[in-house]
DNA sequence: AATAATAAAACAATCGTTTGATTAAATCAA
DNA sequence: TTGATTTAATCAAACGATTGTTTTATTATT
């Protein structure tokens, strides 16, 4: 076992990630090549091919990462084992928006993360990966009993994307040129609004599909 | 000047055109290449840069093109001229939701026309374009009119992105491939759906903003 | 005969990948 | 501990394929 080659060989694995990460974000898959990314990380090209076995390997190891990532949080408090359904449509709801307020915070983890979520959730041409998250499956469900849907409706699909599409538009946002916008990046207020608009869509889609039931404002 | 000829040219020349957006918009600028426009046009590959002097040109064209298109639209029932605090809160609250509601029709206007505006505002690695549409200007001005906030605020970008969200959240449906939903095209009862979900957005967000302040409902 | 649209071929540059050489650390025999 | 050998990480260079563009030739209309 060799220490001191092993921790080398993980640092310009590390380095080439990051600088990956980085450039896939900012330019796509095919607006990038592996010289530019091994230049960005100062390592050799063949290290791409020797670490993962090519640019489209270096690719989905980037998405599995973040996905994984996301589930592992997710599963601090959400249960995947038990189905929604399990739960009173209080807990259901208030449980969907604590999804959607973590979301948040996930995307801006770090600097580029939410450069990858935006492609994955929005960019037809960057699915070169199946995007299986578990935790895109379980806000389906959850919405699709919140709403007394199939989880085969369209409409369960809607209401899903218009709460995705929320997201994305916090994402949007830092790459946003129109004009007066600069391109800086949220501070903690900024991810508040995003959170406090995200409830009032949700309040008022809740009250206004369920129209003179009567159920506690989330959170 | 020669007639047969002149109508030749055209016509490959709409051929290629065709192919571009629809190719642009499934696979991105990157993800294609002239010889395979062309080839789906049937027509070789020197006519993009006879036509447009190379394949960034052809690019800029068709996104010059729809925003000169969706421009057009929109000045049938909207007065650039008429700066939007001339008009009445009531008014200009209705005026924004009309230009989403048209906004949502032109989306879907042809086949491919959607991918292209999707692309331009949420994917930053294609902005190789200086978007500067009139139509999104007014946009913002109408917003910053309709909640007493100047232009610059930092609040009007916030909700003018939300709004943008839910355009995104219809655009990205069509190519959303989670699980059960298909990549099949909406019919209007999809798009009816997507506008009455942006009017939900709209009323709630004026109603939480303004409270106490009575405005009518929008439409 | 002149002109303009199209086709085929060649252009240099860049793409992702692979090869063989080099370096330095790990291992083991002494 | 020392010195030789093995092993693994990294390098420069070259690979063939493909990129967008340009050039030259051909076709058909004016």
């Amino acid at each position: 076992m060799s220490r001191v080659k092993q921790d080398e060989k993980e640092k310009s694995k590390q380095r080439i990630l990051n600088s990956a990460i980085k450039l896939f974000a900012q330019k796509g898959y095919d607006g990038v090549g592996i010289r530019e990314i091994c230049k960005d990380a100062n390592a050799n090209i063949c290290m791409i091919s020797y670490f993962w076995g090519g640019k489209e390997g270096l690719y989905k190891g980037i998405i599995d990462n973040l996905v994984e990532k996301q589930t592992q949080i997710a599963k601090t408090f959400v249960d995947f084992e038990i189905e929604p359904n399990a739960l009173n449509k209080n807990e259901q709801i208030n449980l969907l928006f604590k999804i959607f307020d973590n979301m948040v915070d996930f995307m801006y983890c770090n600097e580029f993360s939410h450069h990858i979520i935006r492609v994955l959730i929005s960019a037809q041409h960057e699915r070169r990966v199946e995007l299986t998250s578990p935790l895109l499956v379980y806000i389906r469900k959850l919405i699709a009993n919140i709403f007394n849907k199939d989880i085969n409706d369209k409409d369960v699909t809607y209401k899903f994307l218009f709460l995705i599409a929320q997201l994305n538009s916090a994402l949007v946002m830092p790459v946003f040129s129109l004009g007066q916008l600069k391109k800086e990046h949220f501070d903690k207020n900024d991810m508040k609004t995003i959170k406090n608009n995200i409830k009032l869509y949700l309040n008022a889609l809740i009250n206004e599909v369920n129209k003179g039931t009567k159920y506690d404002k989330i959170y």
